[in-house]
DNA sequence: CTCGATTTGTGAAGCATTTCACATGGGCAA
DNA sequence: TTGCCCATGTGAAATGCTTCACAAATCGAG
């Protein structure tokens, strides 16, 4: 039985347990697909190469999910997860240079599948504006305030140059937006109630290089 | 003075630790494009967001590279920290998979910056086999493990469906690779003394979506 | 050459996260 | 219904990471 009747969790949950919720919310996707009806947080682990402990604690910061002796129902953990990342709904993202990786993440599957729809294109190259992708019309990064108040975007992705980053986010900031996902290798200024993520997937190979040349201890064990 | 005369510092360094030397090592490259000579703690600190303890304690775990009541040395700890990475070399990177984001990692101008140069491409569908990205061929899944070993392979780049990353890994450790940075959502079984990095861009995005929902501390004041 | 202003390098303290270990409670068989 | 087995949920211990705080070292001015 729990207290708290409506008021949010509110005891600081770190950024791993989240992660970890993202890992258990795709590993019951699967489970569900191969017909599992419980998991118990043994298999679950085993399946993240996490401990069953870290399991538990993970879900029992959000409630008591599951049953004594048998485990968790793999549909129902899977539904309370998405409820808890917010990803019980579809978020309408914005979706800022259409380069390089800009278009990759057009087609992105992951994203589509977690409910973040790329609803808005933009590109301040003119060849590209005006241009269709995957049925989306590419709009001028000039009008990037007002389109995205008119569109109601919650979620901007910034895969710009670093040079014009930081313009970007200005104007992403000025039309309100809470959250931005950045893939320019540069440290974004914005106020205080503004999320932002930083993705750099040059820092993952630099973490190999460092573990094949220092010999780094190759993984934590079960 | 350092006793240590050619081991390394064993001593079990974290992985936010050396996260943390990558984006040093992209502030400090900006700091000498800015020409800088020598910068503090303190200003690094502030650049990425950081403490400056934390940027002294995570530099001393490699030995003492600043002077005091100066600071840094910006070029020489631009150097000695890309060599801590091994980034000051070429890699020899292989990429599986040439589609959504494989071509965008193709192109993706970190890799080359920071030494990770893609010199084979495989595909296993027909179509791409054959044809030219960015000057190089690609290649036919089937010939993974020869090719990866004749080309002298260090790491490896997985941006294949879910469905086969299990089957190319297997390849790729057969042929002796020991570091693979995967993209698909899915936790690789590779040996112990391979080491894998799992890039899933969607996640960053979950952990923006729970911030919203749940007013996650939106960040750590200075 | 001395003094004052800096800023590093680092043990030790303070926090945070992970793991342990076990009481608790539910399922299932007979 | 009873009894056994199993796996959760969770305080407490252990481990790991970050911040503090200060001695030591260097610079530059006078």
């Amino acid at each position: 039985m729990d207290s708290s009747a409506g008021a949010e969790p509110k005891k600081r949950i770190s950024e791993s347990t989240i992660h970890r919720l993202s890992l258990y919310y795709r590993a019951l996707s699967l489970l569900e697909k191969e017909n599992f009806d419980t998991v118990s947080s043994k298999e679950l682990a085993k399946r993240e190469k996490l401990t069953p402990a870290q399991v538990r604690k993970d879900l029992s910061f959000f409630g008591s999910f599951g049953t004594r002796g048998l485990g968790y129902p793999v549909t129902e953990l899977k539904n309370k997860i998405a409820a808890i990342l917010g990803i019980d709904r579809i978020w309408r993202v914005a979706l800022v240079g259409v380069g390089n990786i800009g278009s990759a993440l057009v087609s992105y599957k992951e994203f589509i599948k977690q409910g973040f729809h790329i609803v808005k294109l933009f590109d301040n190259d003119q060849r590209k504006i005006g241009s269709n992708h995957k049925g989306i019309i590419v709009s001028d990064t000039r009008d990037l305030e007002t389109e995205l108040r008119e569109d109601n975007i919650e979620l901007v992705v910034i895969a710009v140059p670093v040079t014009v980053a930081q313009y970007i986010v200005d104007d992403v900031v000025k039309a309100g937006v809470k959250a931005i996902l950045n893939f320019a290798p540069i440290n974004l200024k914005v106020p205080d109630d503004v999320y932002v993520r930083n993705e750099n997937m040059a820092m993952e190979l630099e973490y190999l290089s460092f573990a094949l040349v220092n010999n780094h201890e190759p993984k934590r064990a079960k």
